[in-house]
DNA sequence: ACAAAAGTGTTTTTTATACACCCATGC
DNA sequence: GCATGGGTGTATAAAAAACACTTTTGT
């Protein structure tokens, strides 16, 4: 990249400060509902307004570092998946270029988590507002952070489907129920019937059954199973179907 | 994104160059060859190694046209299919970083072209090196590139297997015999027998036959297809498989 | 005539889909 | 007993995979 054409353009190259910003899902297995974090900004622009965790990048820091970074300011979390998902760079998606005569744009680079809804604990600094929104439920947002949401919430549905991406969601031990109403949460519940869904993963060879019982009410106890990551790596090469 | 946290980081924050850089690929129909465009670096760093095409992002320019821009710059094309790739931005990937005294970071938001090769015309300015190169045979490149030319093969990989790239490459009247061959040169040639991969796409339902027939030396004439959009257009929400 | 490439069809195996039904528990 | 959710099996339809065979051209 750069440089080569500094002949012609001379000096008219945009400045750039760029931004991570991270929308983080997690599933509430309890109330199956697929939830986003959300912060109340603390400044302008876009006060109070909600917003997605993010960060300016930092001298030396790399991108992924500066999405792990905002990302332990929010929320304590044992489990984590997080991958790259799109760049945001278009003139005029931030105010603040105009309101400074210098010319500086404003970029952002989006990244996709997933985490573990029982065991992600939400740090309250007693300033930042911030909380789990169902993704029915989000509302306007800063910046173009609403166009970013959708753009997360589609690579979750896709990834669902080839990639053991639930199993970063759901707790480290889980009933095939739940396994099943996290796919309808997300897919919406016409997608499978129960028992393919049941057969299909199961064949799949990386669910460990822990032998372990449990009962939630009325109905039979169900078993808890577990992913089993080493008998995963085993046929991730292979096309995995999921749905 | 920004700007939430300049009270305890204070001014910390690096300052970028935003480029683009193009992963462009065709392939050379007759010869059977995937190929990837590549031209010769005429300045420090990297002077005269190959490198991606690629240019800083100008003022008020977004970053999708600031790849278009490029793109044209380098070659004439009719038809053209574009999307974005990934981006690159850890600190140290560019050595100007390092040789100047102010902090400035280099970052790179990588796109992923297809253009037909008999159609592409490249433009030779008479000082820059431009030229097709198989990806087997792809030399040591500029900065990260490599890295991004691999990305740009498994994206390009990955599409052909559920979205119709393939006749962004073509050229727009093809044979079965065609289309099968650039799935066998990208994809590698067990990926499926030809008569059922010829069933199956035939059955997809958006290739129409013109009725024109072609003979390439010994052997039956083959029908000419070509990709019928509309037709597509109908199928394209249905899950489509072409391998 | 025969090689070469295009095109068709048939058989077998594997998956997907739609259900029907049994099991274990709480109330 | 029966409602509730867990779990198994089976029958049918569809798709994938393997491969045998016919057609039409150039030489």
């Amino acid at each position: 990249m750069a440089g080569r054409d500094d002949r012609k353009s001379l000096n008219n190259q945009a400045d750039f400060k760029v931004g991570v910003d991270n929308v983080i899902f997690s599933v509430d297995t309890q109330q199956n509902r697929l939830l986003v974090l959300l912060v109340m900004r603390q400044k302008e622009p876009y006060l109070d307004y909600w917003s997605l965790p993010g960060t300016l990048v930092r001298q030396g820091e790399s991108l992924e570092s500066a999405a792990y970074r905002i990302l332990a300011e929010k929320i304590r979390v044992k489990n984590l998946y997080l991958e790259q998902l799109y760049t945001f760079g278009g003139p005029g998606r931030d105010p603040r270029e105009s309101a400074y005569s210098y010319n500086c744009r404003y970029l952002s680079v989006s990244y996709f988590a997933l985490v573990r809804f029982e065991e992600a604990e939400l740090i309250a600094d007693g300033v930042t507002g911030i909380a789990w929104y169902p993704l029915e439920q989000v509302p306007k947002l800063a910046f173009d952070h609403q166009q970013i949401v959708e753009y997360g919430y589609n690579r979750l549905r896709n990834k669902l489907e080839y990639s053991p991406v639930a199993f970063d969601v759901l707790p480290e031990e889980f009933t095939l129920g739940e396994l099943y109403q996290l796919y309808t949460t997300i897919l919406g519940d016409n997608f499978s019937d129960y028992s393919n869904f049941r057969a299909r993963l199961l064949k799949l060879g990386f669910l460990s059954d822990t032998g372990l019982k449990t009962s939630r009410g009325a109905g039979r106890p169900a078993s808890l199973y577990r992913f089993d990551s080493e008998a995963f790596a085993l046929v991730k090469d292979k096309p995995l179907i999921f749905i």
